[in-house]
RNA sequence: GGCCCCAUGGUCAAGCGGUUAAGACAUCACCCUUUCACGGUGGAAUCAGGAGUUCGAUUCUCCUUGGGGUCACCA
């Protein structure tokens, strides 16, 4: 039998992480066992709809690479992939498995529901309408009173099925509430949608997180009540901001366009994503979505939640920052460079080049080169270091002879710097530490710098350069 | 609170009855070096606790503890 899996997503807002990686493995399962995977988009609450939010699942899945065969808007036969547009649909089998006493109409209004609030506040139904003649039923539902349906769950035994990841899952019938199946607006709930669509999209394997680990005894009952084949489950652990927290849209930037604006690259979102959770046989971590969708395998999930490292993100993105050309590079930073203060003045390509080695996120650009634009009346005190026997004084004697040299050629190129680097160190006697300082403080004014001494000249052009050299002398002097 | 699930270094994690308990990030030291990085080498650091089972438990069972989830006309 083909394999079939689905994504789905209501349409709330951002796409979290957690929501990422679920979709993520979905699609993976399904690529790798040349299975179908299926978008469908779960709208089933009105009042927490999101104007926009199914624009931002497409682009985030079309961003993130992972093409689905089937949704909204690719019709694979078995639509449609909207829940409201299903509405009649599900009413239809509501009304079958009310047949199948399966489950049942109920009348009750808040008022009664709030009376039945136990010792914790903890209300369960009491199958108060079950005892409704069929009489009854139908006098109310002609009168109009509102009404909804709920799922009649047997009181005694133990439902149990077999969760890919956790393995045998038992839950005592009685802890189990006749939830709601069908709302007094006519529309299903989750509980009731998933089951009906995940059955006549032919869903054979349902990936989805695992606060459902303990309610899918009764999405099984389901099943079982109308003969349905019940699908594989596969539960997934949390993806946590700390020890103790789920990742929440609440707090953090832990959603996938929050990722991009800080500067991260896509491929390592999704590499980094596909490993929290999961770590394929040979323990492999920078991956390709080609060669997860090969290595990917179920033994590999874990069974508790995993924090989101961003260090070990940042690592992971810096290896892929660190294959990119130069202008490749440049494409991507665009954006990072343009926040800078040294933006537009120099050479993003030759900036690239001193960048790609040193950039762990994108973002990290701007206070990596804002020095360029900072230099007058930096601290001189930069000048004095031990470690390669500096002081002032000899930084003054170094710019006289710099000066005249760096102003004669024209030839900025690193060869040719570093000849005239050379000589100076030779004829002065100096050590090449003491030298390649002097220029590149002199030409920076900072401590730290993407580059040495002839890296920063080239990338400031001779003009600027000698400007600078001239500054810092009579800077140093004065 | 009931029910369900989980538990290896700071973090991600290999392991699946016998191992010097991998690897990666982070961290520390050193090397490389014209700063900072990159890169290289090395170090420190983990089986939550307690009972069993077994010749032998990180691994199997139970309990405790800790944590997460769930108990909506939300998904």
């Amino acid at each position: 039998m083909e394999v079939r899996t689905r994504f789905a997503p209501s349409p709330t807002g951002f796409m979290h992480v957690g929501n990422l990686r679920t979709c993520l493995y979905g699609y993976l399962f399904a690529k790798k066992n040349n299975g179908k995977f299926i978008l469908r988009i779960e709208d089933t609450d009105q009042e927490r709809y999101v104007e926009g939010a199914v624009e931002i699942i497409y682009n985030t899945l079309k961003k993130a690479g992972i093409e689905h065969d089937e949704g909204p808007d690719k019709d694979g036969g078995v639509g449609p992939y909207i829940q409201s547009e299903r509405k009649a649909i599900y009413l239809e089998y509501a009304k079958k498995l009310v047949e199948l006493g399966g489950a049942y109409y109920c009348f009750c209004d808040k008022e009664r529901l709030d009376s039945l609030a136990g010792e914790n506040g903890i209300k369960k139904y009491d199958k108060h309408c079950m005892n409704l003649t069929p009489e009854q039923v139908q006098q109310k539902l002609a009168s109009g009173v509102p009404y909804v349906i709920r799922q009649n769950i047997p009181q005694d035994g133990v439902s149990s099925y077999n969760d890919m990841v956790f393995g045998e899952i038992a839950v005592p019938n009685a802890d189990m509430e006749d939830g709601i199946l069908i709302k007094s607006d006519g529309m299903p709930t989750y509980n009731f949608a998933n089951v009906v669509d995940d059955h006549l999209m032919n869903i054979t394997h349902v990936i989805r997180g695992m606060e459902y680990l303990s309610s899918t005894p009764k999405y099984n009952l389901m099943y079982d009540k109308f003969g349905w084949e019940r699908p594989q489950y596969m539960h997934l652990p949390p993806i946590m901001r700390d020890a103790t927290h789920k990742l929440s849209k609440r707090h953090g930037d832990a959603n996938f366009e929050d990722f991009l604006e800080k500067g991260y690259l896509v491929p390592a979102i999704v590499n980094y994503i596909a490993l929290l959770g999961w770590a394929p046989s040979d323990n492999r971590e920078k991956m390709s979505m080609a060669e997860l969708m090969d290595a990917f395998d179920i033994k590999g999930i874990s069974k508790s939640g995993s924090i989101l490292d961003e260090a070990k993100m940042k690592w992971l993105n810096s290896q892929y920052i660190k294959e990119l050309s130069e202008d490749e590079f440049v494409a991507l930073a665009k954006p990072f460079f343009e926040k800078s203060k040294a933006a537009g003045k120099y050479d993003y390509k030759k900036l690239a080049k001193l960048l790609i080695p040193r950039v762990e996120i994108l973002s990290d650009i701007p206070s990596k080169i804002d020095f360029l634009e900072e230099f007058e009346g930096y601290d001189k005190e930069l000048y004095e270091n031990k470690k390669n026997k500096m002081d002032k004084q000899i930084a003054v004697e170094i710019l006289e002879k710099c000066i005249p040299k760096f102003e004669q050629t024209d030839d900025y190129s690193e060869e040719n710097l570093q000849a005239i680097i050379s000589e100076i160190i030779e004829q002065g006697g100096y050590k090449k530490g003491q030298v390649f300082l002097t220029i590149r403080l002199a030409l920076t004014g900072a401590q730290m710098t993407p580059g040495g001494a002839t890296e920063m000249a080239d990338l400031l052009g001779k003009q600027e350069t000698v400007r600078r050299l001239k500054y810092s002398l009579e800077y140093l002097k004065g």
